[in-house]
DNA sequence: TCTGGGGTCCTAGGACCC
DNA sequence: TCTGGGGTCCTAGGACCC
């Protein structure tokens, strides 16, 4: 017989980029610490606590950062090292449960239910949490509720190292009271059209009663808010959501907008190796190139195009991503770029087990990408010979 | 607060096929 | 010949999340 309530962890690893930081070295535990760009353009991806308590917060530009707390230190982003400590703590949690769900690089869905009978949730929940703190200095906030909408809400509410059980009966007084905004889904688009309505907490939305009017700022996700406020969701933890890759990309903002039609070439090859050298690490192939193109006014274009066959070569890509900026061309200097793939497979096998350096491609492919980095090298090979003289 | 970089999902129109 | 309906894939844009 099947049990009536399910029990689902959700698990967040606190401050994330800026604990695997701590965790790489010591000596950063008690200073301000601050993940993102320190260059005029930065913003803060995430902030330790020490930070956080002089008002600093993700999202934030470094500028502002710096002026509530001179003595921040920023590290720039390194997601190759998030995403070895990512490893870290799926791999932990998976001694728990065979039924996790990757939620992002950061937290976890974990159904327990199977469990209950024989543990008491509470404790497995202490363990895992501080384990992950002793072992590799993660700190963590779980929630443990009947379903993921509730544990991911319930695992918010006490941070950094917070355990709240959120059930069913807890709701009036502890998911109906939280703002809004504060809801998984609604961002700051929608947020300020259920404000408009008088929407000020969740409660708000369940005591709503103009189904109208909601749908003009829900539009057709209307019931599943309605739903999910009220504390129903019986979505499934899925273990393979998630776990595949559907587009790996790579972009960057530049200091100075760029304007020379060979610079924009050259950032496009350097981000089209990061992303296949990505896809060939992941062993897949891809079928859809993309690239995305932000002007100085911010306005942005998005180009795609489907190969009608899959790749992981990087000539082949690199090709279709100089063709789509090509086409696409405009007049404002650019403010990021950035290259992506979608529409991913595993790669068949080993047959084509390819990197960068002995690519198989077509001679004339070949020699168009080395005649691009020739030409970079001749409109900015003397600023980097000069460079390299005056150290002499 | 002059606004990062990694992603997922959804919508809507058009091409194309039967 | 004034004009179907269903399905799928592609493209572009946008909302949202961490």
């Amino acid at each position: 017989m099947e049990k009536k309530y399910r029990i689902i962890f959700h698990i967040d690893l606190n401050a994330f980029f800026a604990s695997c930081e701590m965790a790489e070295d010591e000596k950063l535990k008690n200073i301000p610490l601050g993940i993102g760009g320190s260059r005029d353009r930065g913003v803060l991806t995430t902030a330790n606590y020490v930070a956080r308590k002089f008002g600093i917060k993700s999202g934030m530009n470094s500028f502002e950062a710096k002026r509530l707390c001179p003595n921040l230190l920023i590290l720039p982003v390194n997601f190759d090292l998030y995403r070895k400590y990512s490893n870290i703590f799926f791999n932990l949690l998976s001694e728990y449960s065979d039924t996790i769900e990757k939620g992002s690089i950061d937290e976890g869905y974990l159904d327990m239910t199977d469990l209950s009978e024989e543990v008491n949730p509470l404790e497995i929940a202490e363990e895992i949490q501080e384990r992950l703190l002793n072992e590799y200095k993660l700190p963590v906030s779980i929630g443990i509720a009947p379903n993921m909408f509730l544990a991911k809400m319930a695992s918010d509410i006490l941070k950094p190292l917070g355990i709240t059980v959120l059930r069913k009966r807890d709701i009036k007084e502890k998911l109906w009271v939280l703002p809004i905004e504060d809801m998984f889904g609604i961002g700051k688009k929608t947020y300020p059209n259920l404000k408009l309505l008088g929407i000020e907490t969740i409660g708000d939305l369940v005591a709503y009663k103009d189904g109208r009017k909601l749908k003009l700022v829900l539009g057709n996700r209307v019931s599943e808010f309605i739903d999910k406020a009220n504390g129903i969701d019986n979505r499934k933890v899925e273990p393979h959501r998630y776990v595949e890759y559907k587009s790996i990309g790579n972009s960057s903002t530049y200091s100075v907008d760029l304007q020379e039609y060979q610079e924009v070439l050259s950032k496009l090859l350097k981000l089209s190796k990061n992303v296949v050298e990505r896809l060939n690490a992941d062993d897949s192939v891809a079928k859809t190139i993309n690239i995305q193109v932000r002007y100085n006014d911010f306005s942005q274009i998005n180009r795609s195009k489907t190969l009608d066959f899959y790749t992981d070569n990087f000539f082949e890509i690199y090709q279709v991503v100089e063709q789509l900026y090509d086409d696409n061309q405009g007049d404002l200097p650019i403010r990021l770029l950035g290259v992506s793939v979608s529409n991913l497979k595993p790669s068949a096998s080993n047959f084509r087990q390819i990197n960068i350096f002995n690519a198989p491609a077509s001679s004339t492919q070949e020699e168009k990408v080395i005649h691009i980095l020739n030409n970079i090298n001749e409109t900015y090979g003397e600023k980097i010979i000069k460079k390299g003289m005056k150290k002499r």
